[in-house]
DNA sequence: ATGAAAGCGCTAACAC
DNA sequence: GTGTTAGCGCTTTCAT
């Protein structure tokens, strides 16, 4: 079936060195001569000689793969930042193996226990809670892990994220301004860092100007699964609504749809993560966009640093999210803006 | 840093066993007496041995790694698809590895050459074109390949889709019956085998009752990037819009909302796939449901056989897709229906 | 800077 | 049915 396999023996023999140079030549771990580096390379261009990963493997105790550990492959917002880490990585020879820690800490947990078993170059786990357990496992290994868009409780890690805390606030922000007074936040589980520190933005600025803010745990159920009552409710109290991850977003404006509240005369709303189909629904959705693509390049780069053999303390990238505006925040029923709308606004810099 | 990794010999030592009894129980290759089975067991539990995949992979020339090319990560279609296929191997011991082939043939044949370097136990492909390049590559490796979505030209090979035709005709049928004449047809490329397919069914309906029907390829723009001129123009002299893929459909309702013609009253909109904003886009969109969880399912269900060594000939897997009825299809104006409408539309039988 | 040789931990032959 | 043994192809000492 396989033509005869190529193997290292072969390049050796065929360009007149030991398999320890060809090696040398292939990992750079060690200086070659020039001459012989030319001879090597040649052989192996010739024979179309590929390094057996598992023999690699094997003997040197480390893989050239790396592994993602994401709640879910199908919220978009992990999607992109996979696909980003997926195209680099590669791009560097590394083969991605992805894992769904099905929002659940326990999967997660066993989902990392069997991927240290592959000893990948280095793990990139965006964390279902606060414990990131499996964390030790990761650590034991000696392998680079850096934590993505939720920041577990503990010592220090390498965390890439966005500014949540301004981006909390610039909604606020923005609310405020167009005469908002009284607020719903809302997200699957409030018991989340992120989550939280979304919420304590939009806090401060409502504080200010003596703004109520009520907040509404929808849970995981179906992306347009029926609200429970309480929240229907709550939200019937309110003139803004604050959808703090995408799943809401459409949750909430389904429900609001279905309580024939005409957005945004009778209610505004915000969404999180900014996507093409809020550009088409109707009204367009005003939505905080997250920076996916730079929040993969900046995990690639760092866990890059750290395969490279980097032993600098954890460092905190954090990205800046930006409040796009559309038509589904007004001023509320009879209320007047503050200040003048802009189509963009800034919300922190890092 | 590791606490001393537990090997295979110390199970063998503690149960008493040589190592070879210890792999028959692990790999269930040969049988083991039950008494001994036990203890080795038993032994793996007190010692929370796992075994180590690289010399397994060394040694027997197959990993427990699945590797699943795609076009793109990005895609919810894709996303879905490649989430129950990770959920199910999973569950089954394998890890998945993906690659994006960047709907490009050139990389997608690249990708797949480097992941069969790992000679996983099976792959799965969803093509970009009608080559699938790169399948010599897994087939000269004696490696089990499952296509899906799109099938590729050449001998027939194990395939996981929906009946295309099927689909396109219930579509063209639906229109049909609200009394449109004059359909258009758009997908980023014409030349792909399922977009034919579908556009034949369209197109076969359309016969039937002496309606026209214009083809428009939009390109691989961006999402909501403008349509060619020559695209805008098509689209303004008919009365329907079929669009056919996922990425396509937020594409045309974008491009005709930009040039004000409303949906349904001046031009009718069926989008491909279904997902959540249809349903709070205004008007609902109108689309055909693929059912990626079965088709998923099918896929890791032929995959496993054919891991497990079947070797009948290649079989085709055809999924029947759903119309979903929503508000962006009417009569034309000045129109009437020619029957009535149910709420869903079963498309075909498979 | 280079080569010789020793395994990494497991599975597949083979002998019993 | 079980144990013994020989490698899988590479990387890594350790001499030179």
């Amino acid at each position: 079936m396989a033509p005869r396999v190529v193997t290292m023996k072969d390049v050796a023999l065929r360009a007149g060195v030991s398999t320890a140079t060809v090696s040398n030549v292939l990992t750079g771990r060690k200086a070659v001569r020039p001459e012989l580096r030319e001879l090597v390379q040649k052989a192996v261009e010739e024979l179309d000689y590929r390094t057996d990963p598992a023999a690699s493997f094997l003997r040197s105790g480390r893989s050239r793969i790396i592994a993602a550990v994401v709640p879910s492959l199908e919220n978009p917002f992990f999607a992109s930042i996979l696909a980003t880490i997926e195209r680099l990585s590669q791009q560097d020879g590394y083969e991605l193996i992805v894992a769904s820690s099905e929002e659940s800490p326990a999967i997660e947990r066993a989902r990392i226990r069997s991927l240290v078993q592959w000893k990948p170059a280095g793990f990139v786990v965006l964390p279902n809670s606060a414990d990131l357990p499996g964390r030790e496992d990761i650590e034991a290994a000696g392998i680079p892990l850096i934590v993505a868009d939720r920041e577990p409780e503990g010592p220090a890690c390498d965390l890439v994220a966005i500014d949540n805390f301004g981006a909390g606030a610039a909604v606020g922000r923005h609310l405020m301004d167009l005469g908002h007074r009284s607020l719903a936040v809302c997200a699957p589980f409030l018991a989340v860092r992120n989550i939280q520190e979304r919420i304590a933005g939009v806090a401060q600025v409502a504080a200010e100007v003596g703004a109520s803010l009520v907040q509404i745990e929808t849970g995981s159920g179906g992306t347009l699964g029926v609200l429970p009552d309480s929240a229907e409710a709550s939200l019937s109290g309110v003139t803004a609504v604050i959808a703090l991850t995408n799943t809401t977003t459409l949750q909430i404006l389904a429900a609001l749809t279905r309580a024939g509240r005409s957005v945004p005369g009778n209610v505004s709303l915000v969404g999180f993560d900014d996507y093409p189909w809020m550009l088409v629904a109707r009204p367009s959705v005003t939505a905080v966009r997250q920076p996916v693509g730079a929040m993969g390049g900046s995990i690639w780069a760092r866990l890059q640093e750290r395969i490279g053999g980097a032993s600098d303390p954890p460092s905190r990238r954090t990205h800046t999210a930006e409040l796009i505006l559309r038509e589904s925040t007004a001023p509320p029923s009879g209320g007047v803006p503050v200040r003048p709308r802009s189509r963009r606004a800034a919300i922190s810099e890092s």
